[in-house]
DNA sequence: GCATGTCAAGTTGTG
DNA sequence: CACAACTTGACATGC
């Protein structure tokens, strides 16, 4: 079993910048590509340091954050790579990360925010999506991630509805996005069982988040859920992966779908232990949690 | 410096 | 109806 890190880090000097769209409006367009240049350079060198720091720590798996450069796909903001000063420099980061990642076999991947929903029946919020895809789809060959991991989005009254315009969208999307593209089961809405017959159709690999399983649960056991999972993947001769996390109010009363700093070992399915898997860890104490998890692991028995 | 409000974007459930 | 929650706070601004 390996354990991924999600997107950023607690006690590593790993800090990834942003801006934002208001912030660069105020600037000529020359001025912007001269920060955004910075700032994405900036960026690809801590993506590279992170993926250093995540292979030294002995963790296996890394999820890149969704606004490694920020505001590209803006309207009125937006750019891209060629446009900006230290391009070409950028471009050798990002070939230096899939490098790295491949040589000691990092796995790399992207989870695309709230904002990402394709099943949506409007359809401003579908082409921005698309759009949004298509530069993950760039910067995942760019760096050599395997997985982009969606959820089905909202419900609008009818999840059936809902998946078969996910399904047609899905059907146009480039392929470097559909060869990538995955799906998890969330904590309100999709369910396993609900995504199943989909992915099945589709191939598309289900990501299966236990957290939100537990959440938001169908007739399907822990166990018969991972092994279903795990088929979508297996299929594709691919390494399962899923997703970990802790309640921060635990399971008895109150919300426990905001997730706590570190990973209680009960937590983890007894079915996932020994197994060959890539497990992403959602703790507030990022790097911290995945060692302590590890090292409690370890101590078992 | 440091505190505070803001930041592109969607959808759902809760109080 | 406002707000939190979601994979994740960082930055701009004003004192």
């Amino acid at each position: 079993m390996r354990f991924g890190l999600c997107c950023i880090f607690k006690n590593e000097k790993i800090a990834f910048r942003t801006t934002t769209a208001k912030f660069l409006s105020s600037l000529s367009r020359a001025e912007q590509l001269n920060k955004l240049s910075d700032l994405c350079y900036d960026n690809s060198w801590n993506l590279l340091q992170a993926v250093e720091i995540v292979h030294r720590l002995g963790i296996g798996a890394f999820r890149i954050m969704s606004p490694l450069f920020p505001r590209i796909t803006h309207p009125e903001v937006g750019y891209r790579l060629d446009d900006l000063p230290k391009g070409e420099r950028i471009v050798e980061l990002l070939s230096a990360v899939r490098s790295f990642s491949h040589l000691h076999d990092i796995r790399l991947s992207f989870h695309p925010d709230q904002f990402v929903v394709i099943s949506s029946p409007d359809t401003r919020v579908v082409a921005n999506s698309i759009r949004e895809l298509e530069y993950q789809g760039w910067l995942a060959e760019a760096v050599g991630a395997g997985i982009i991991n969606l959820h089905a989005g909202g419900v609008y009254g009818d999840k059936l509805s809902a998946l078969q315009r996910f399904s047609q969208v899905f059907g146009d999307l480039p392929g470097n996005v559909r060869s990538r593209l995955t799906l998890e089961n969330d904590d309100v809405s999709y369910t396993v069982s609900d995504l199943l017959p989909l992915c099945d159709k589709l191939s598309i690999p289900l990501v299966y988040d236990v957290h939100h399983h537990r959440c938001n649960p169908d007739e399907l056991s822990v166990e018969e859920a991972t092994e279903l999972a795990a088929a979508t993947w297996h299929r594709q001769g691919r390494e399962q992966y899923c997703h970990l996390s802790s309640p921060k109010a635990g399971w008895g009363d109150g919300n426990p779908r905001p997730h706590a700093d570190y990973i209680n070992p009960d937590d983890l399915p007894d079915c996932w232990r020994g197994r060959v898997m890539t497990v992403d860890i959602e703790a507030k104490a990022k790097e911290l949690a995945i060692m302590r998890l590890m090292d409690d692991i370890c101590h078992e028995n």
